[in-house]
DNA sequence: CTCAATATATACAGACCTGTCTACATTGAT
DNA sequence: ATCAATGTAGACAGGTCTGTATATATTGAG
């Protein structure tokens, strides 16, 4: 069960924490088990023991970032706004808080679906729900502001969320975010019922 | 200079079409020297006599893309529509008969620059350079259109570009670009002076 | 205390990858 | 016809990477 006592967290959660903060900031690819281990301070012994090979720990890493990254954002955008229209521009302001973030280098789901370029890997499906997931909870909040062509608008903002996403990370976006908020609210104007 | 008859292709030109044919399918780490000589048929010391490194091919790469794509994407814009206005609109339907190509698997520039997490790689600032270029032919359209806070429209419609091209990599959008272009139609609307 | 589960330390096999070396063949311009 | 530039073929060095094997240590529950 969870940790009890002052004891050092498992081998299993120090390796998911170490692996989750090198893929992210280097890319799966970029870093071996090697450093993994030597990082977390762990056998590598135990980190076969937890995974059955690096790529189960590559889609272990996707499934907890969707797992902590999804109530985090909504988190995020819930203390912003107390009404769904406003949620949805609130979006914007915690993908630009985000994009700050001096460790900022895009979105850890298309990262990996990029650098894997193989549907088969097994977190492929990982990713691909992660998108899925976003863009229902965007086609909720549509619908509670009560706008037209709620389907159409929530990938709309899905769209503008991306975007702003890949042009931050690009480097030519510092403000990305807050264009994109500009755009969703002209979109969200004209949806209007 | 360029062939003349009917003689084959130079070694240098073969290598980067099949490396740039590879790149762009599996990814610029998932494809090694040996790949590419074998399926360009050509012998590994004409690459290293052509190409300084792996990392120089892919850096060229990345230039010859940029090269044959930005002239290709306006040649198309340009025969759908014949005023600023309408080739803005009409960057969504090239868009969009890009994506159906089998193919078809992102931008290659923002799929290298997450492969190579590496800013000082000699592929990075052609990547950002020619995101750039796009980025100066779409101010160049809002400008010529007339539309208002042309640097705003511009990025904007930039992010929906990105926003798009993402999306429909990441699979859940088959018509990412039609609705893409109905939200530039809307953004150029509310921009109209 | 005991015993089983978990973790450690280290060595190593086997695969793969980039880049170099050497020796030979082809080709095209003069 | 000659000669330099370009291309070919294949071996190989040196590095890195994943995954396994082995032997030992720690820890926590009963």
């Amino acid at each position: 069960m969870a940790q009890t006592k002052l004891s050092r967290p498992s081998a299993r959660d120090r390796i998911l924490a170490t692996a989750s903060d090198l893929f992210y900031k280097e890319g799966v690819q970029n870093v071996g088990i090697d450093r993994i281990i030597a990082e977390s301070g762990v056998a590598k012994m135990s980190l076969y023991n937890n995974f059955k090979s690096k790529d189960a720990l590559i889609a272990a890493y996707l499934e907890q970032y969707d797992k902590n990254w999804n109530p985090w954002f909504q988190e995020k955008v819930e203390q912003l706004a107390d009404n769904p229209g406003d949620r949805l521009l609130a979006i914007f302001d915690v993908l630009h808080t985000w994009f700050q973030e001096p460790n900022f280098r895009g979105c850890a789901f298309v990262n990996t679906t990029v650098e894997l370029a193989n549907s088969n890997h097994p977190g492929y499906d990982v990713a691909v729900k992660h998108k899925q997931a976003i863009l229902a909870y965007i086609r909720s909040l549509v619908e509670a502001a009560n706008l037209a062509h709620p389907n159409t608008l929530a990938q709309q903002l899905a769209i503008l969320i991306e975007g702003a996403i890949v042009v931050a990370m690009m480097g030519q976006g510092a403000n990305a975010a807050i264009q994109a908020k500009d755009a969703a609210t002209t979109l969200m104007t004209a949806s209007k019922k």
